[in-house]
DNA sequence: GCTATCTTGAAACGTGCGTTTCAAGATAGC
DNA sequence: GCTATCTTGAAACGCACGTTTCAAGATAGC
């Protein structure tokens, strides 16, 4: 019978991913690809077929490795206000410090570009800002029933309101935004909803 | 004597402008550019350089003819809150509708690219973001004046607030996000900031 | 261990990139 | 109108891109 492969398709795409994270993929070759990976040109086309798809699967394996599981635990945080107040101050301290500083994120990043024209692409920008938006819901109706919400703030529009914060958050780190400064946007958006006392 | 040019670079850096805008820096080539001026590469390279400072001509002027002007307008409108729901219907409008449609922001798109990390660039992105913060400032402040805010809002960190909320809308706005649901977000993040009664 | 089947290595593919070259064309001063 | 000086047109530059090819290498079933 057939031969198998000689390398593991699923760490490969990891290093793709931080490839196409760091410096765009415009300005990321084929060639880099092949550097950074070690694997040849065949095996790379064999597997996951052109630079388009590679992308595409580099950027859902963003969503779903780095994106989800936060999502994920700040909706079933129960704390209300303060789950999300992590969520931005570890999402700020990844962007801004560490092996991921000024990096910005992969999605945030492919809206910029003119891949975001693509279809497919577009489908993954979409089921991510939906997801934001469901967590940071989530959190909010938690706070509501905490007691922790002014009356007049509303989870739904609130949550897109965080989450197009979170996507400015994303913006400006890359181009240098210091951290400091995006904390203390950050607690102005969140005492704005808080309620009074 | 010598010769004069046979053309108006200003007129030809607009179009290099909408260009680079639309489709993005990566994904427009000089052949391109040829296409839409008119320009042969020998007028081209003597008058502007290379792709690199033509670009950095493109981010200069769309700094200085789009966003300056919206900047001055709003910090000198004395009205305050209204003023900036104002800007923000105009972005939300000018994004979602008309001709630039879904072209997002040149600022807030070169803030995910590859050219983020070239110093000159960076210069720009950074005064655009000054700007802007201090437009919203001035406006808040004058809200303040008028008793339109809460007490609890701080115009200093709120017009970062509001800042990287039209951040968020730029990127959003590029890969499809609707005017309804950005205007709803928006107005939101207003009735945060407003004075009860 | 033979063989069918898939993977890998290395080279080359054609195309389009950003940039340079230089002769021909156009202008303003004398 | 001659000339010095700049602009323009057209072609070519070398290079890097994404992709394809195919023989050599490796594997699993028989």
């Amino acid at each position: 019978m057939a031969d198998i492969k000689h390398f593991d398709p699923d760490a490969t795409l990891e290093t793709v991913v931080r490839l196409f994270w760091k410096q765009g993929v415009a300005a990321t070759g084929v060639q880099d690809v092949v550097n950074a990976t070690g694997l040849n040109r065949s095996s790379l086309y064999s597997t996951y077929g052109g630079k388009q798809q590679l992308y595409l699967a580099a950027l859902n394996r963003y969503v779903t490795v780095r994106s989800q599981p936060v999502f994920q635990q700040l909706a079933e945080d129960e704390r209300g206000l303060p789950a999300i107040a992590d969520f931005f101050r570890g999402l700020i301290s990844a962007r801004t410090s560490g092996e991921h500083a000024r990096w910005g994120c992969l999605v945030s990043n492919a809206h910029a570009g003119a891949e975001s024209n693509d279809q497919e692409v577009r489908a993954v920008l979409d089921r991510h800002h939906q997801e934001l938006c469901h967590a940071l819901r989530s959190a909010l109706e938690t706070a509501r029933r905490e007691g922790q919400l002014t009356d007049a703030a509303d989870p739904a529009s609130g949550a897109e309101l965080l989450a197009l914060l979170a996507y400015g958050v994303n913006v400006r780190s890359r181009a240098g935004g210091d951290a400091r400064s995006l904390r203390r946007t950050v607690d102005a958006a969140l005492d704005s909803l808080r309620a009074p006392g």
